[in-house]
DNA sequence: TTTTATTATTAGGTATGCCTAATTGTTTTA
DNA sequence: TAAAACAATTAGGCATACCTAATAATAAAA
C-alpha cells in the first residue's frame, strides 16, 4: 500500500503538469507547491522513481508513469467526492471545503467513499467544477472553458474555478459569484479583455483578466461562438 | 494543540479505567491495549504528566487529570458521533464502524462535527450504546445494566455492547441479535449462570455468562427486579 | 563569453515515535 | 523467606520525514 505522503508527491505532480503552462515539473516548483525544501522532495522523488510510479530527470522533471497517474487520480478521486459531499450534504460553502477533504481523503475505505458519492448524487464534477474521475480514473469531459474566452452577450454558467486560494474564493463570495451562477457578458474591454458581467437581479461586475480567466463556464446555447 | 498520538492515550487511560476492574491503569496494561512496548508508553506517560494531562506513579498508574479527562471525553464525543453518522446515515452495520472512525476522529473540524451530529439527528447514544458526551464533556446518564444481571422472565431491550472485537460482534451478527433487539430471558441456569433467551419470531439462544455479561440491556418494564 | 542567478544535488543534522536488551523493583507462591 | 514471575525503568538504537549549509550544474543576463 502506497503511503499517504507518498500520494501528497504523486497529487502535486499531478496537479503541477495540468496546470496552463504545463510544460515541467521541476523539483523546485513541487518543493513550493508542496511547502517543502528541495532536498526533501528530491530524496522521495528518487524513491518514488525506484517504485516506478514516475520518472524524474534533471532535465525533463518530474512524470508521473500510468501506475503513478493511476494513484494520483484515485485520491483525486477520494478528494473531489469528499468535497462534494462536505458541500451537498453537509451545506458547507465551496470555500470551506478544500482543506476538510484534505484531510478525508487520507481515510482508508472504499466502501465509505462510496456510500459518501451516493449520499451526494453521483455527481461528475465537484463544488469547485472539477471532474470526479472513475474508480478506474476515467475523467468525464466537460465544456468548461475560461469565462475570459467568452464574447459580448454571451449568457453562461459558472461550473468551477481554476484556483483554490481562499483570497480568490473569499473575492467571488463577496462577488456573491457562486457555483451554478448564471452569468450574462456584458462587455469585453479591448484595453486590457476586463470583462463586464451582469448576474442575479441587477447585480454587476468588472473583472480582471486575471479574474476572467480562472472562472471557468459552460456557454447556455450550443454553439454560442466563445472560444474554448 | 494536543496531538493526536497523544489523545490515543489519554482515551486508552480513560477507557481502561472505566472498566468493570477499574483499579489501576499500569504501565503494561496501557501497553498492551495500545499495541505498544512498555518503555515507549512510559516515555509519552511522563510527557503528559509534564504537561498536566495524567498524573503517573508506579504505585497509583495513571490517571487522567481534570484537563485531561475533558480532552479524552472530546476524541470519544468525536468517535461516538462518527459511528453513529457512519451507522444512521452511511448505513454501516455496528460491527464496521470502530475502524473508520477511528481515522475520521482525527479530522480537525469542529464544525464538521457538528453537521454530522445533526445529520445523525443528535442522538444521545452511539451504535455500540455508549453514551456521547456534550462539549463540555458532560455524559448522559442511561439505565444500561448487563444481560446477565436479568431475573427470568424479564422482557428487555439491546442497548449496547462491552466489547468492540470483530469476534464477539460477528457473533451477535450471526445470532441475529442487534441494537435495539426485544429479549425475552426465558431462563436463567444456576449452574454456571448461562442465559436462555427468546427474541424476534421464535429465535432462541442459551448464552454464556461471558456472553451476557457484555451485551446491555435496560429493562423494558419500570421497577422490574434485575439488578444493575 | 564571462558573470550572475537559478536550480539541482550531496552531506550531514534534528525531532518524533517507535524498538530491543539489560537492569532494577515488586509481587507471588512454593 | 528464597525463588520465580512479573512490572517498571534505563540506555541506547533505528526509520521516517523533515531540515540547513555547502557544492555543482545549468540557464540567463551583461
Amino acid at each position: 500500500m502506497i503511503k499517504t505522503s507518498d500520494q501528497k508527491y504523486l497529487r502535486a505532480i499531478y496537479a503541477i503538469s495540468h496546470t496552463e503552462k504545463n510544460n515541467k515539473v521541476g523539483l523546485s516548483d513541487l518543493a513550493y507547491y508542496l511547502d517543502l525544501k528541495p532536498p526533501t522532495v528530491l530524496e522521495r522523488l528518487n524513491f518514488l522513481q525506484k517504485e516506478k510510479l514516475i520518472t524524474y530527470k534533471k532535465t525533463d522533471g518530474a512524470r508521473l508513469t500510468k501506475t503513478g497517474e493511476k494513484e494520483a487520480l484515485n485520491v483525486i478521486r477520494k478528494h473531489r467526492i469528499w468535497e462534494t459531499f462536505l458541500h451537498k450534504v453537509c451545506e458547507f460553502g465551496w470555500n470551506e471545503v478544500h482543506e476538510m477533504a484534505e484531510q478525508l481523503q487520507n481515510v482508508d475505505s472504499e466502501k465509505l467513499i462510496d456510500r459518501i458519492y451516493t449520499l451526494s448524487g453521483e455527481p461528475k464534477f465537484d463544488p469547485h467544477g472539477d471532474p470526479i474521475p472513475d474508480k478506474s480514473g476515467r475523467l468525464p469531459v466537460s465544456v468548461r472553458r475560461p469565462l475570459l474566452n467568452s464574447v459580448e452577450g454571451c449568457k453562461c454558467t459558472v461550473l468551477g474555478v481554476n484556483e483554490d486560494s481562499a483570497a480568490f474564493l473569499n473575492y467571488l463570495t463577496d462577488l456573491k459569484i457562486g457555483l451554478n451562477e448564471k452569468l450574462s457578458v456584458e462587455k469585453i474591454f479591448l484595453f486590457d479583455g476586463s470583462v463586464k458581467i451582469k448576474y442575479k437581479q441587477g447585480e454587476s461586475a468588472v473583472l480582471s483578466p486575471k479574474v476572467a480567466e480562472k472562472i471557468m463556464v459552460s456557454c447556455n446555447k450550443p454553439g454560442c461562438s466563445c472560444k474554448n
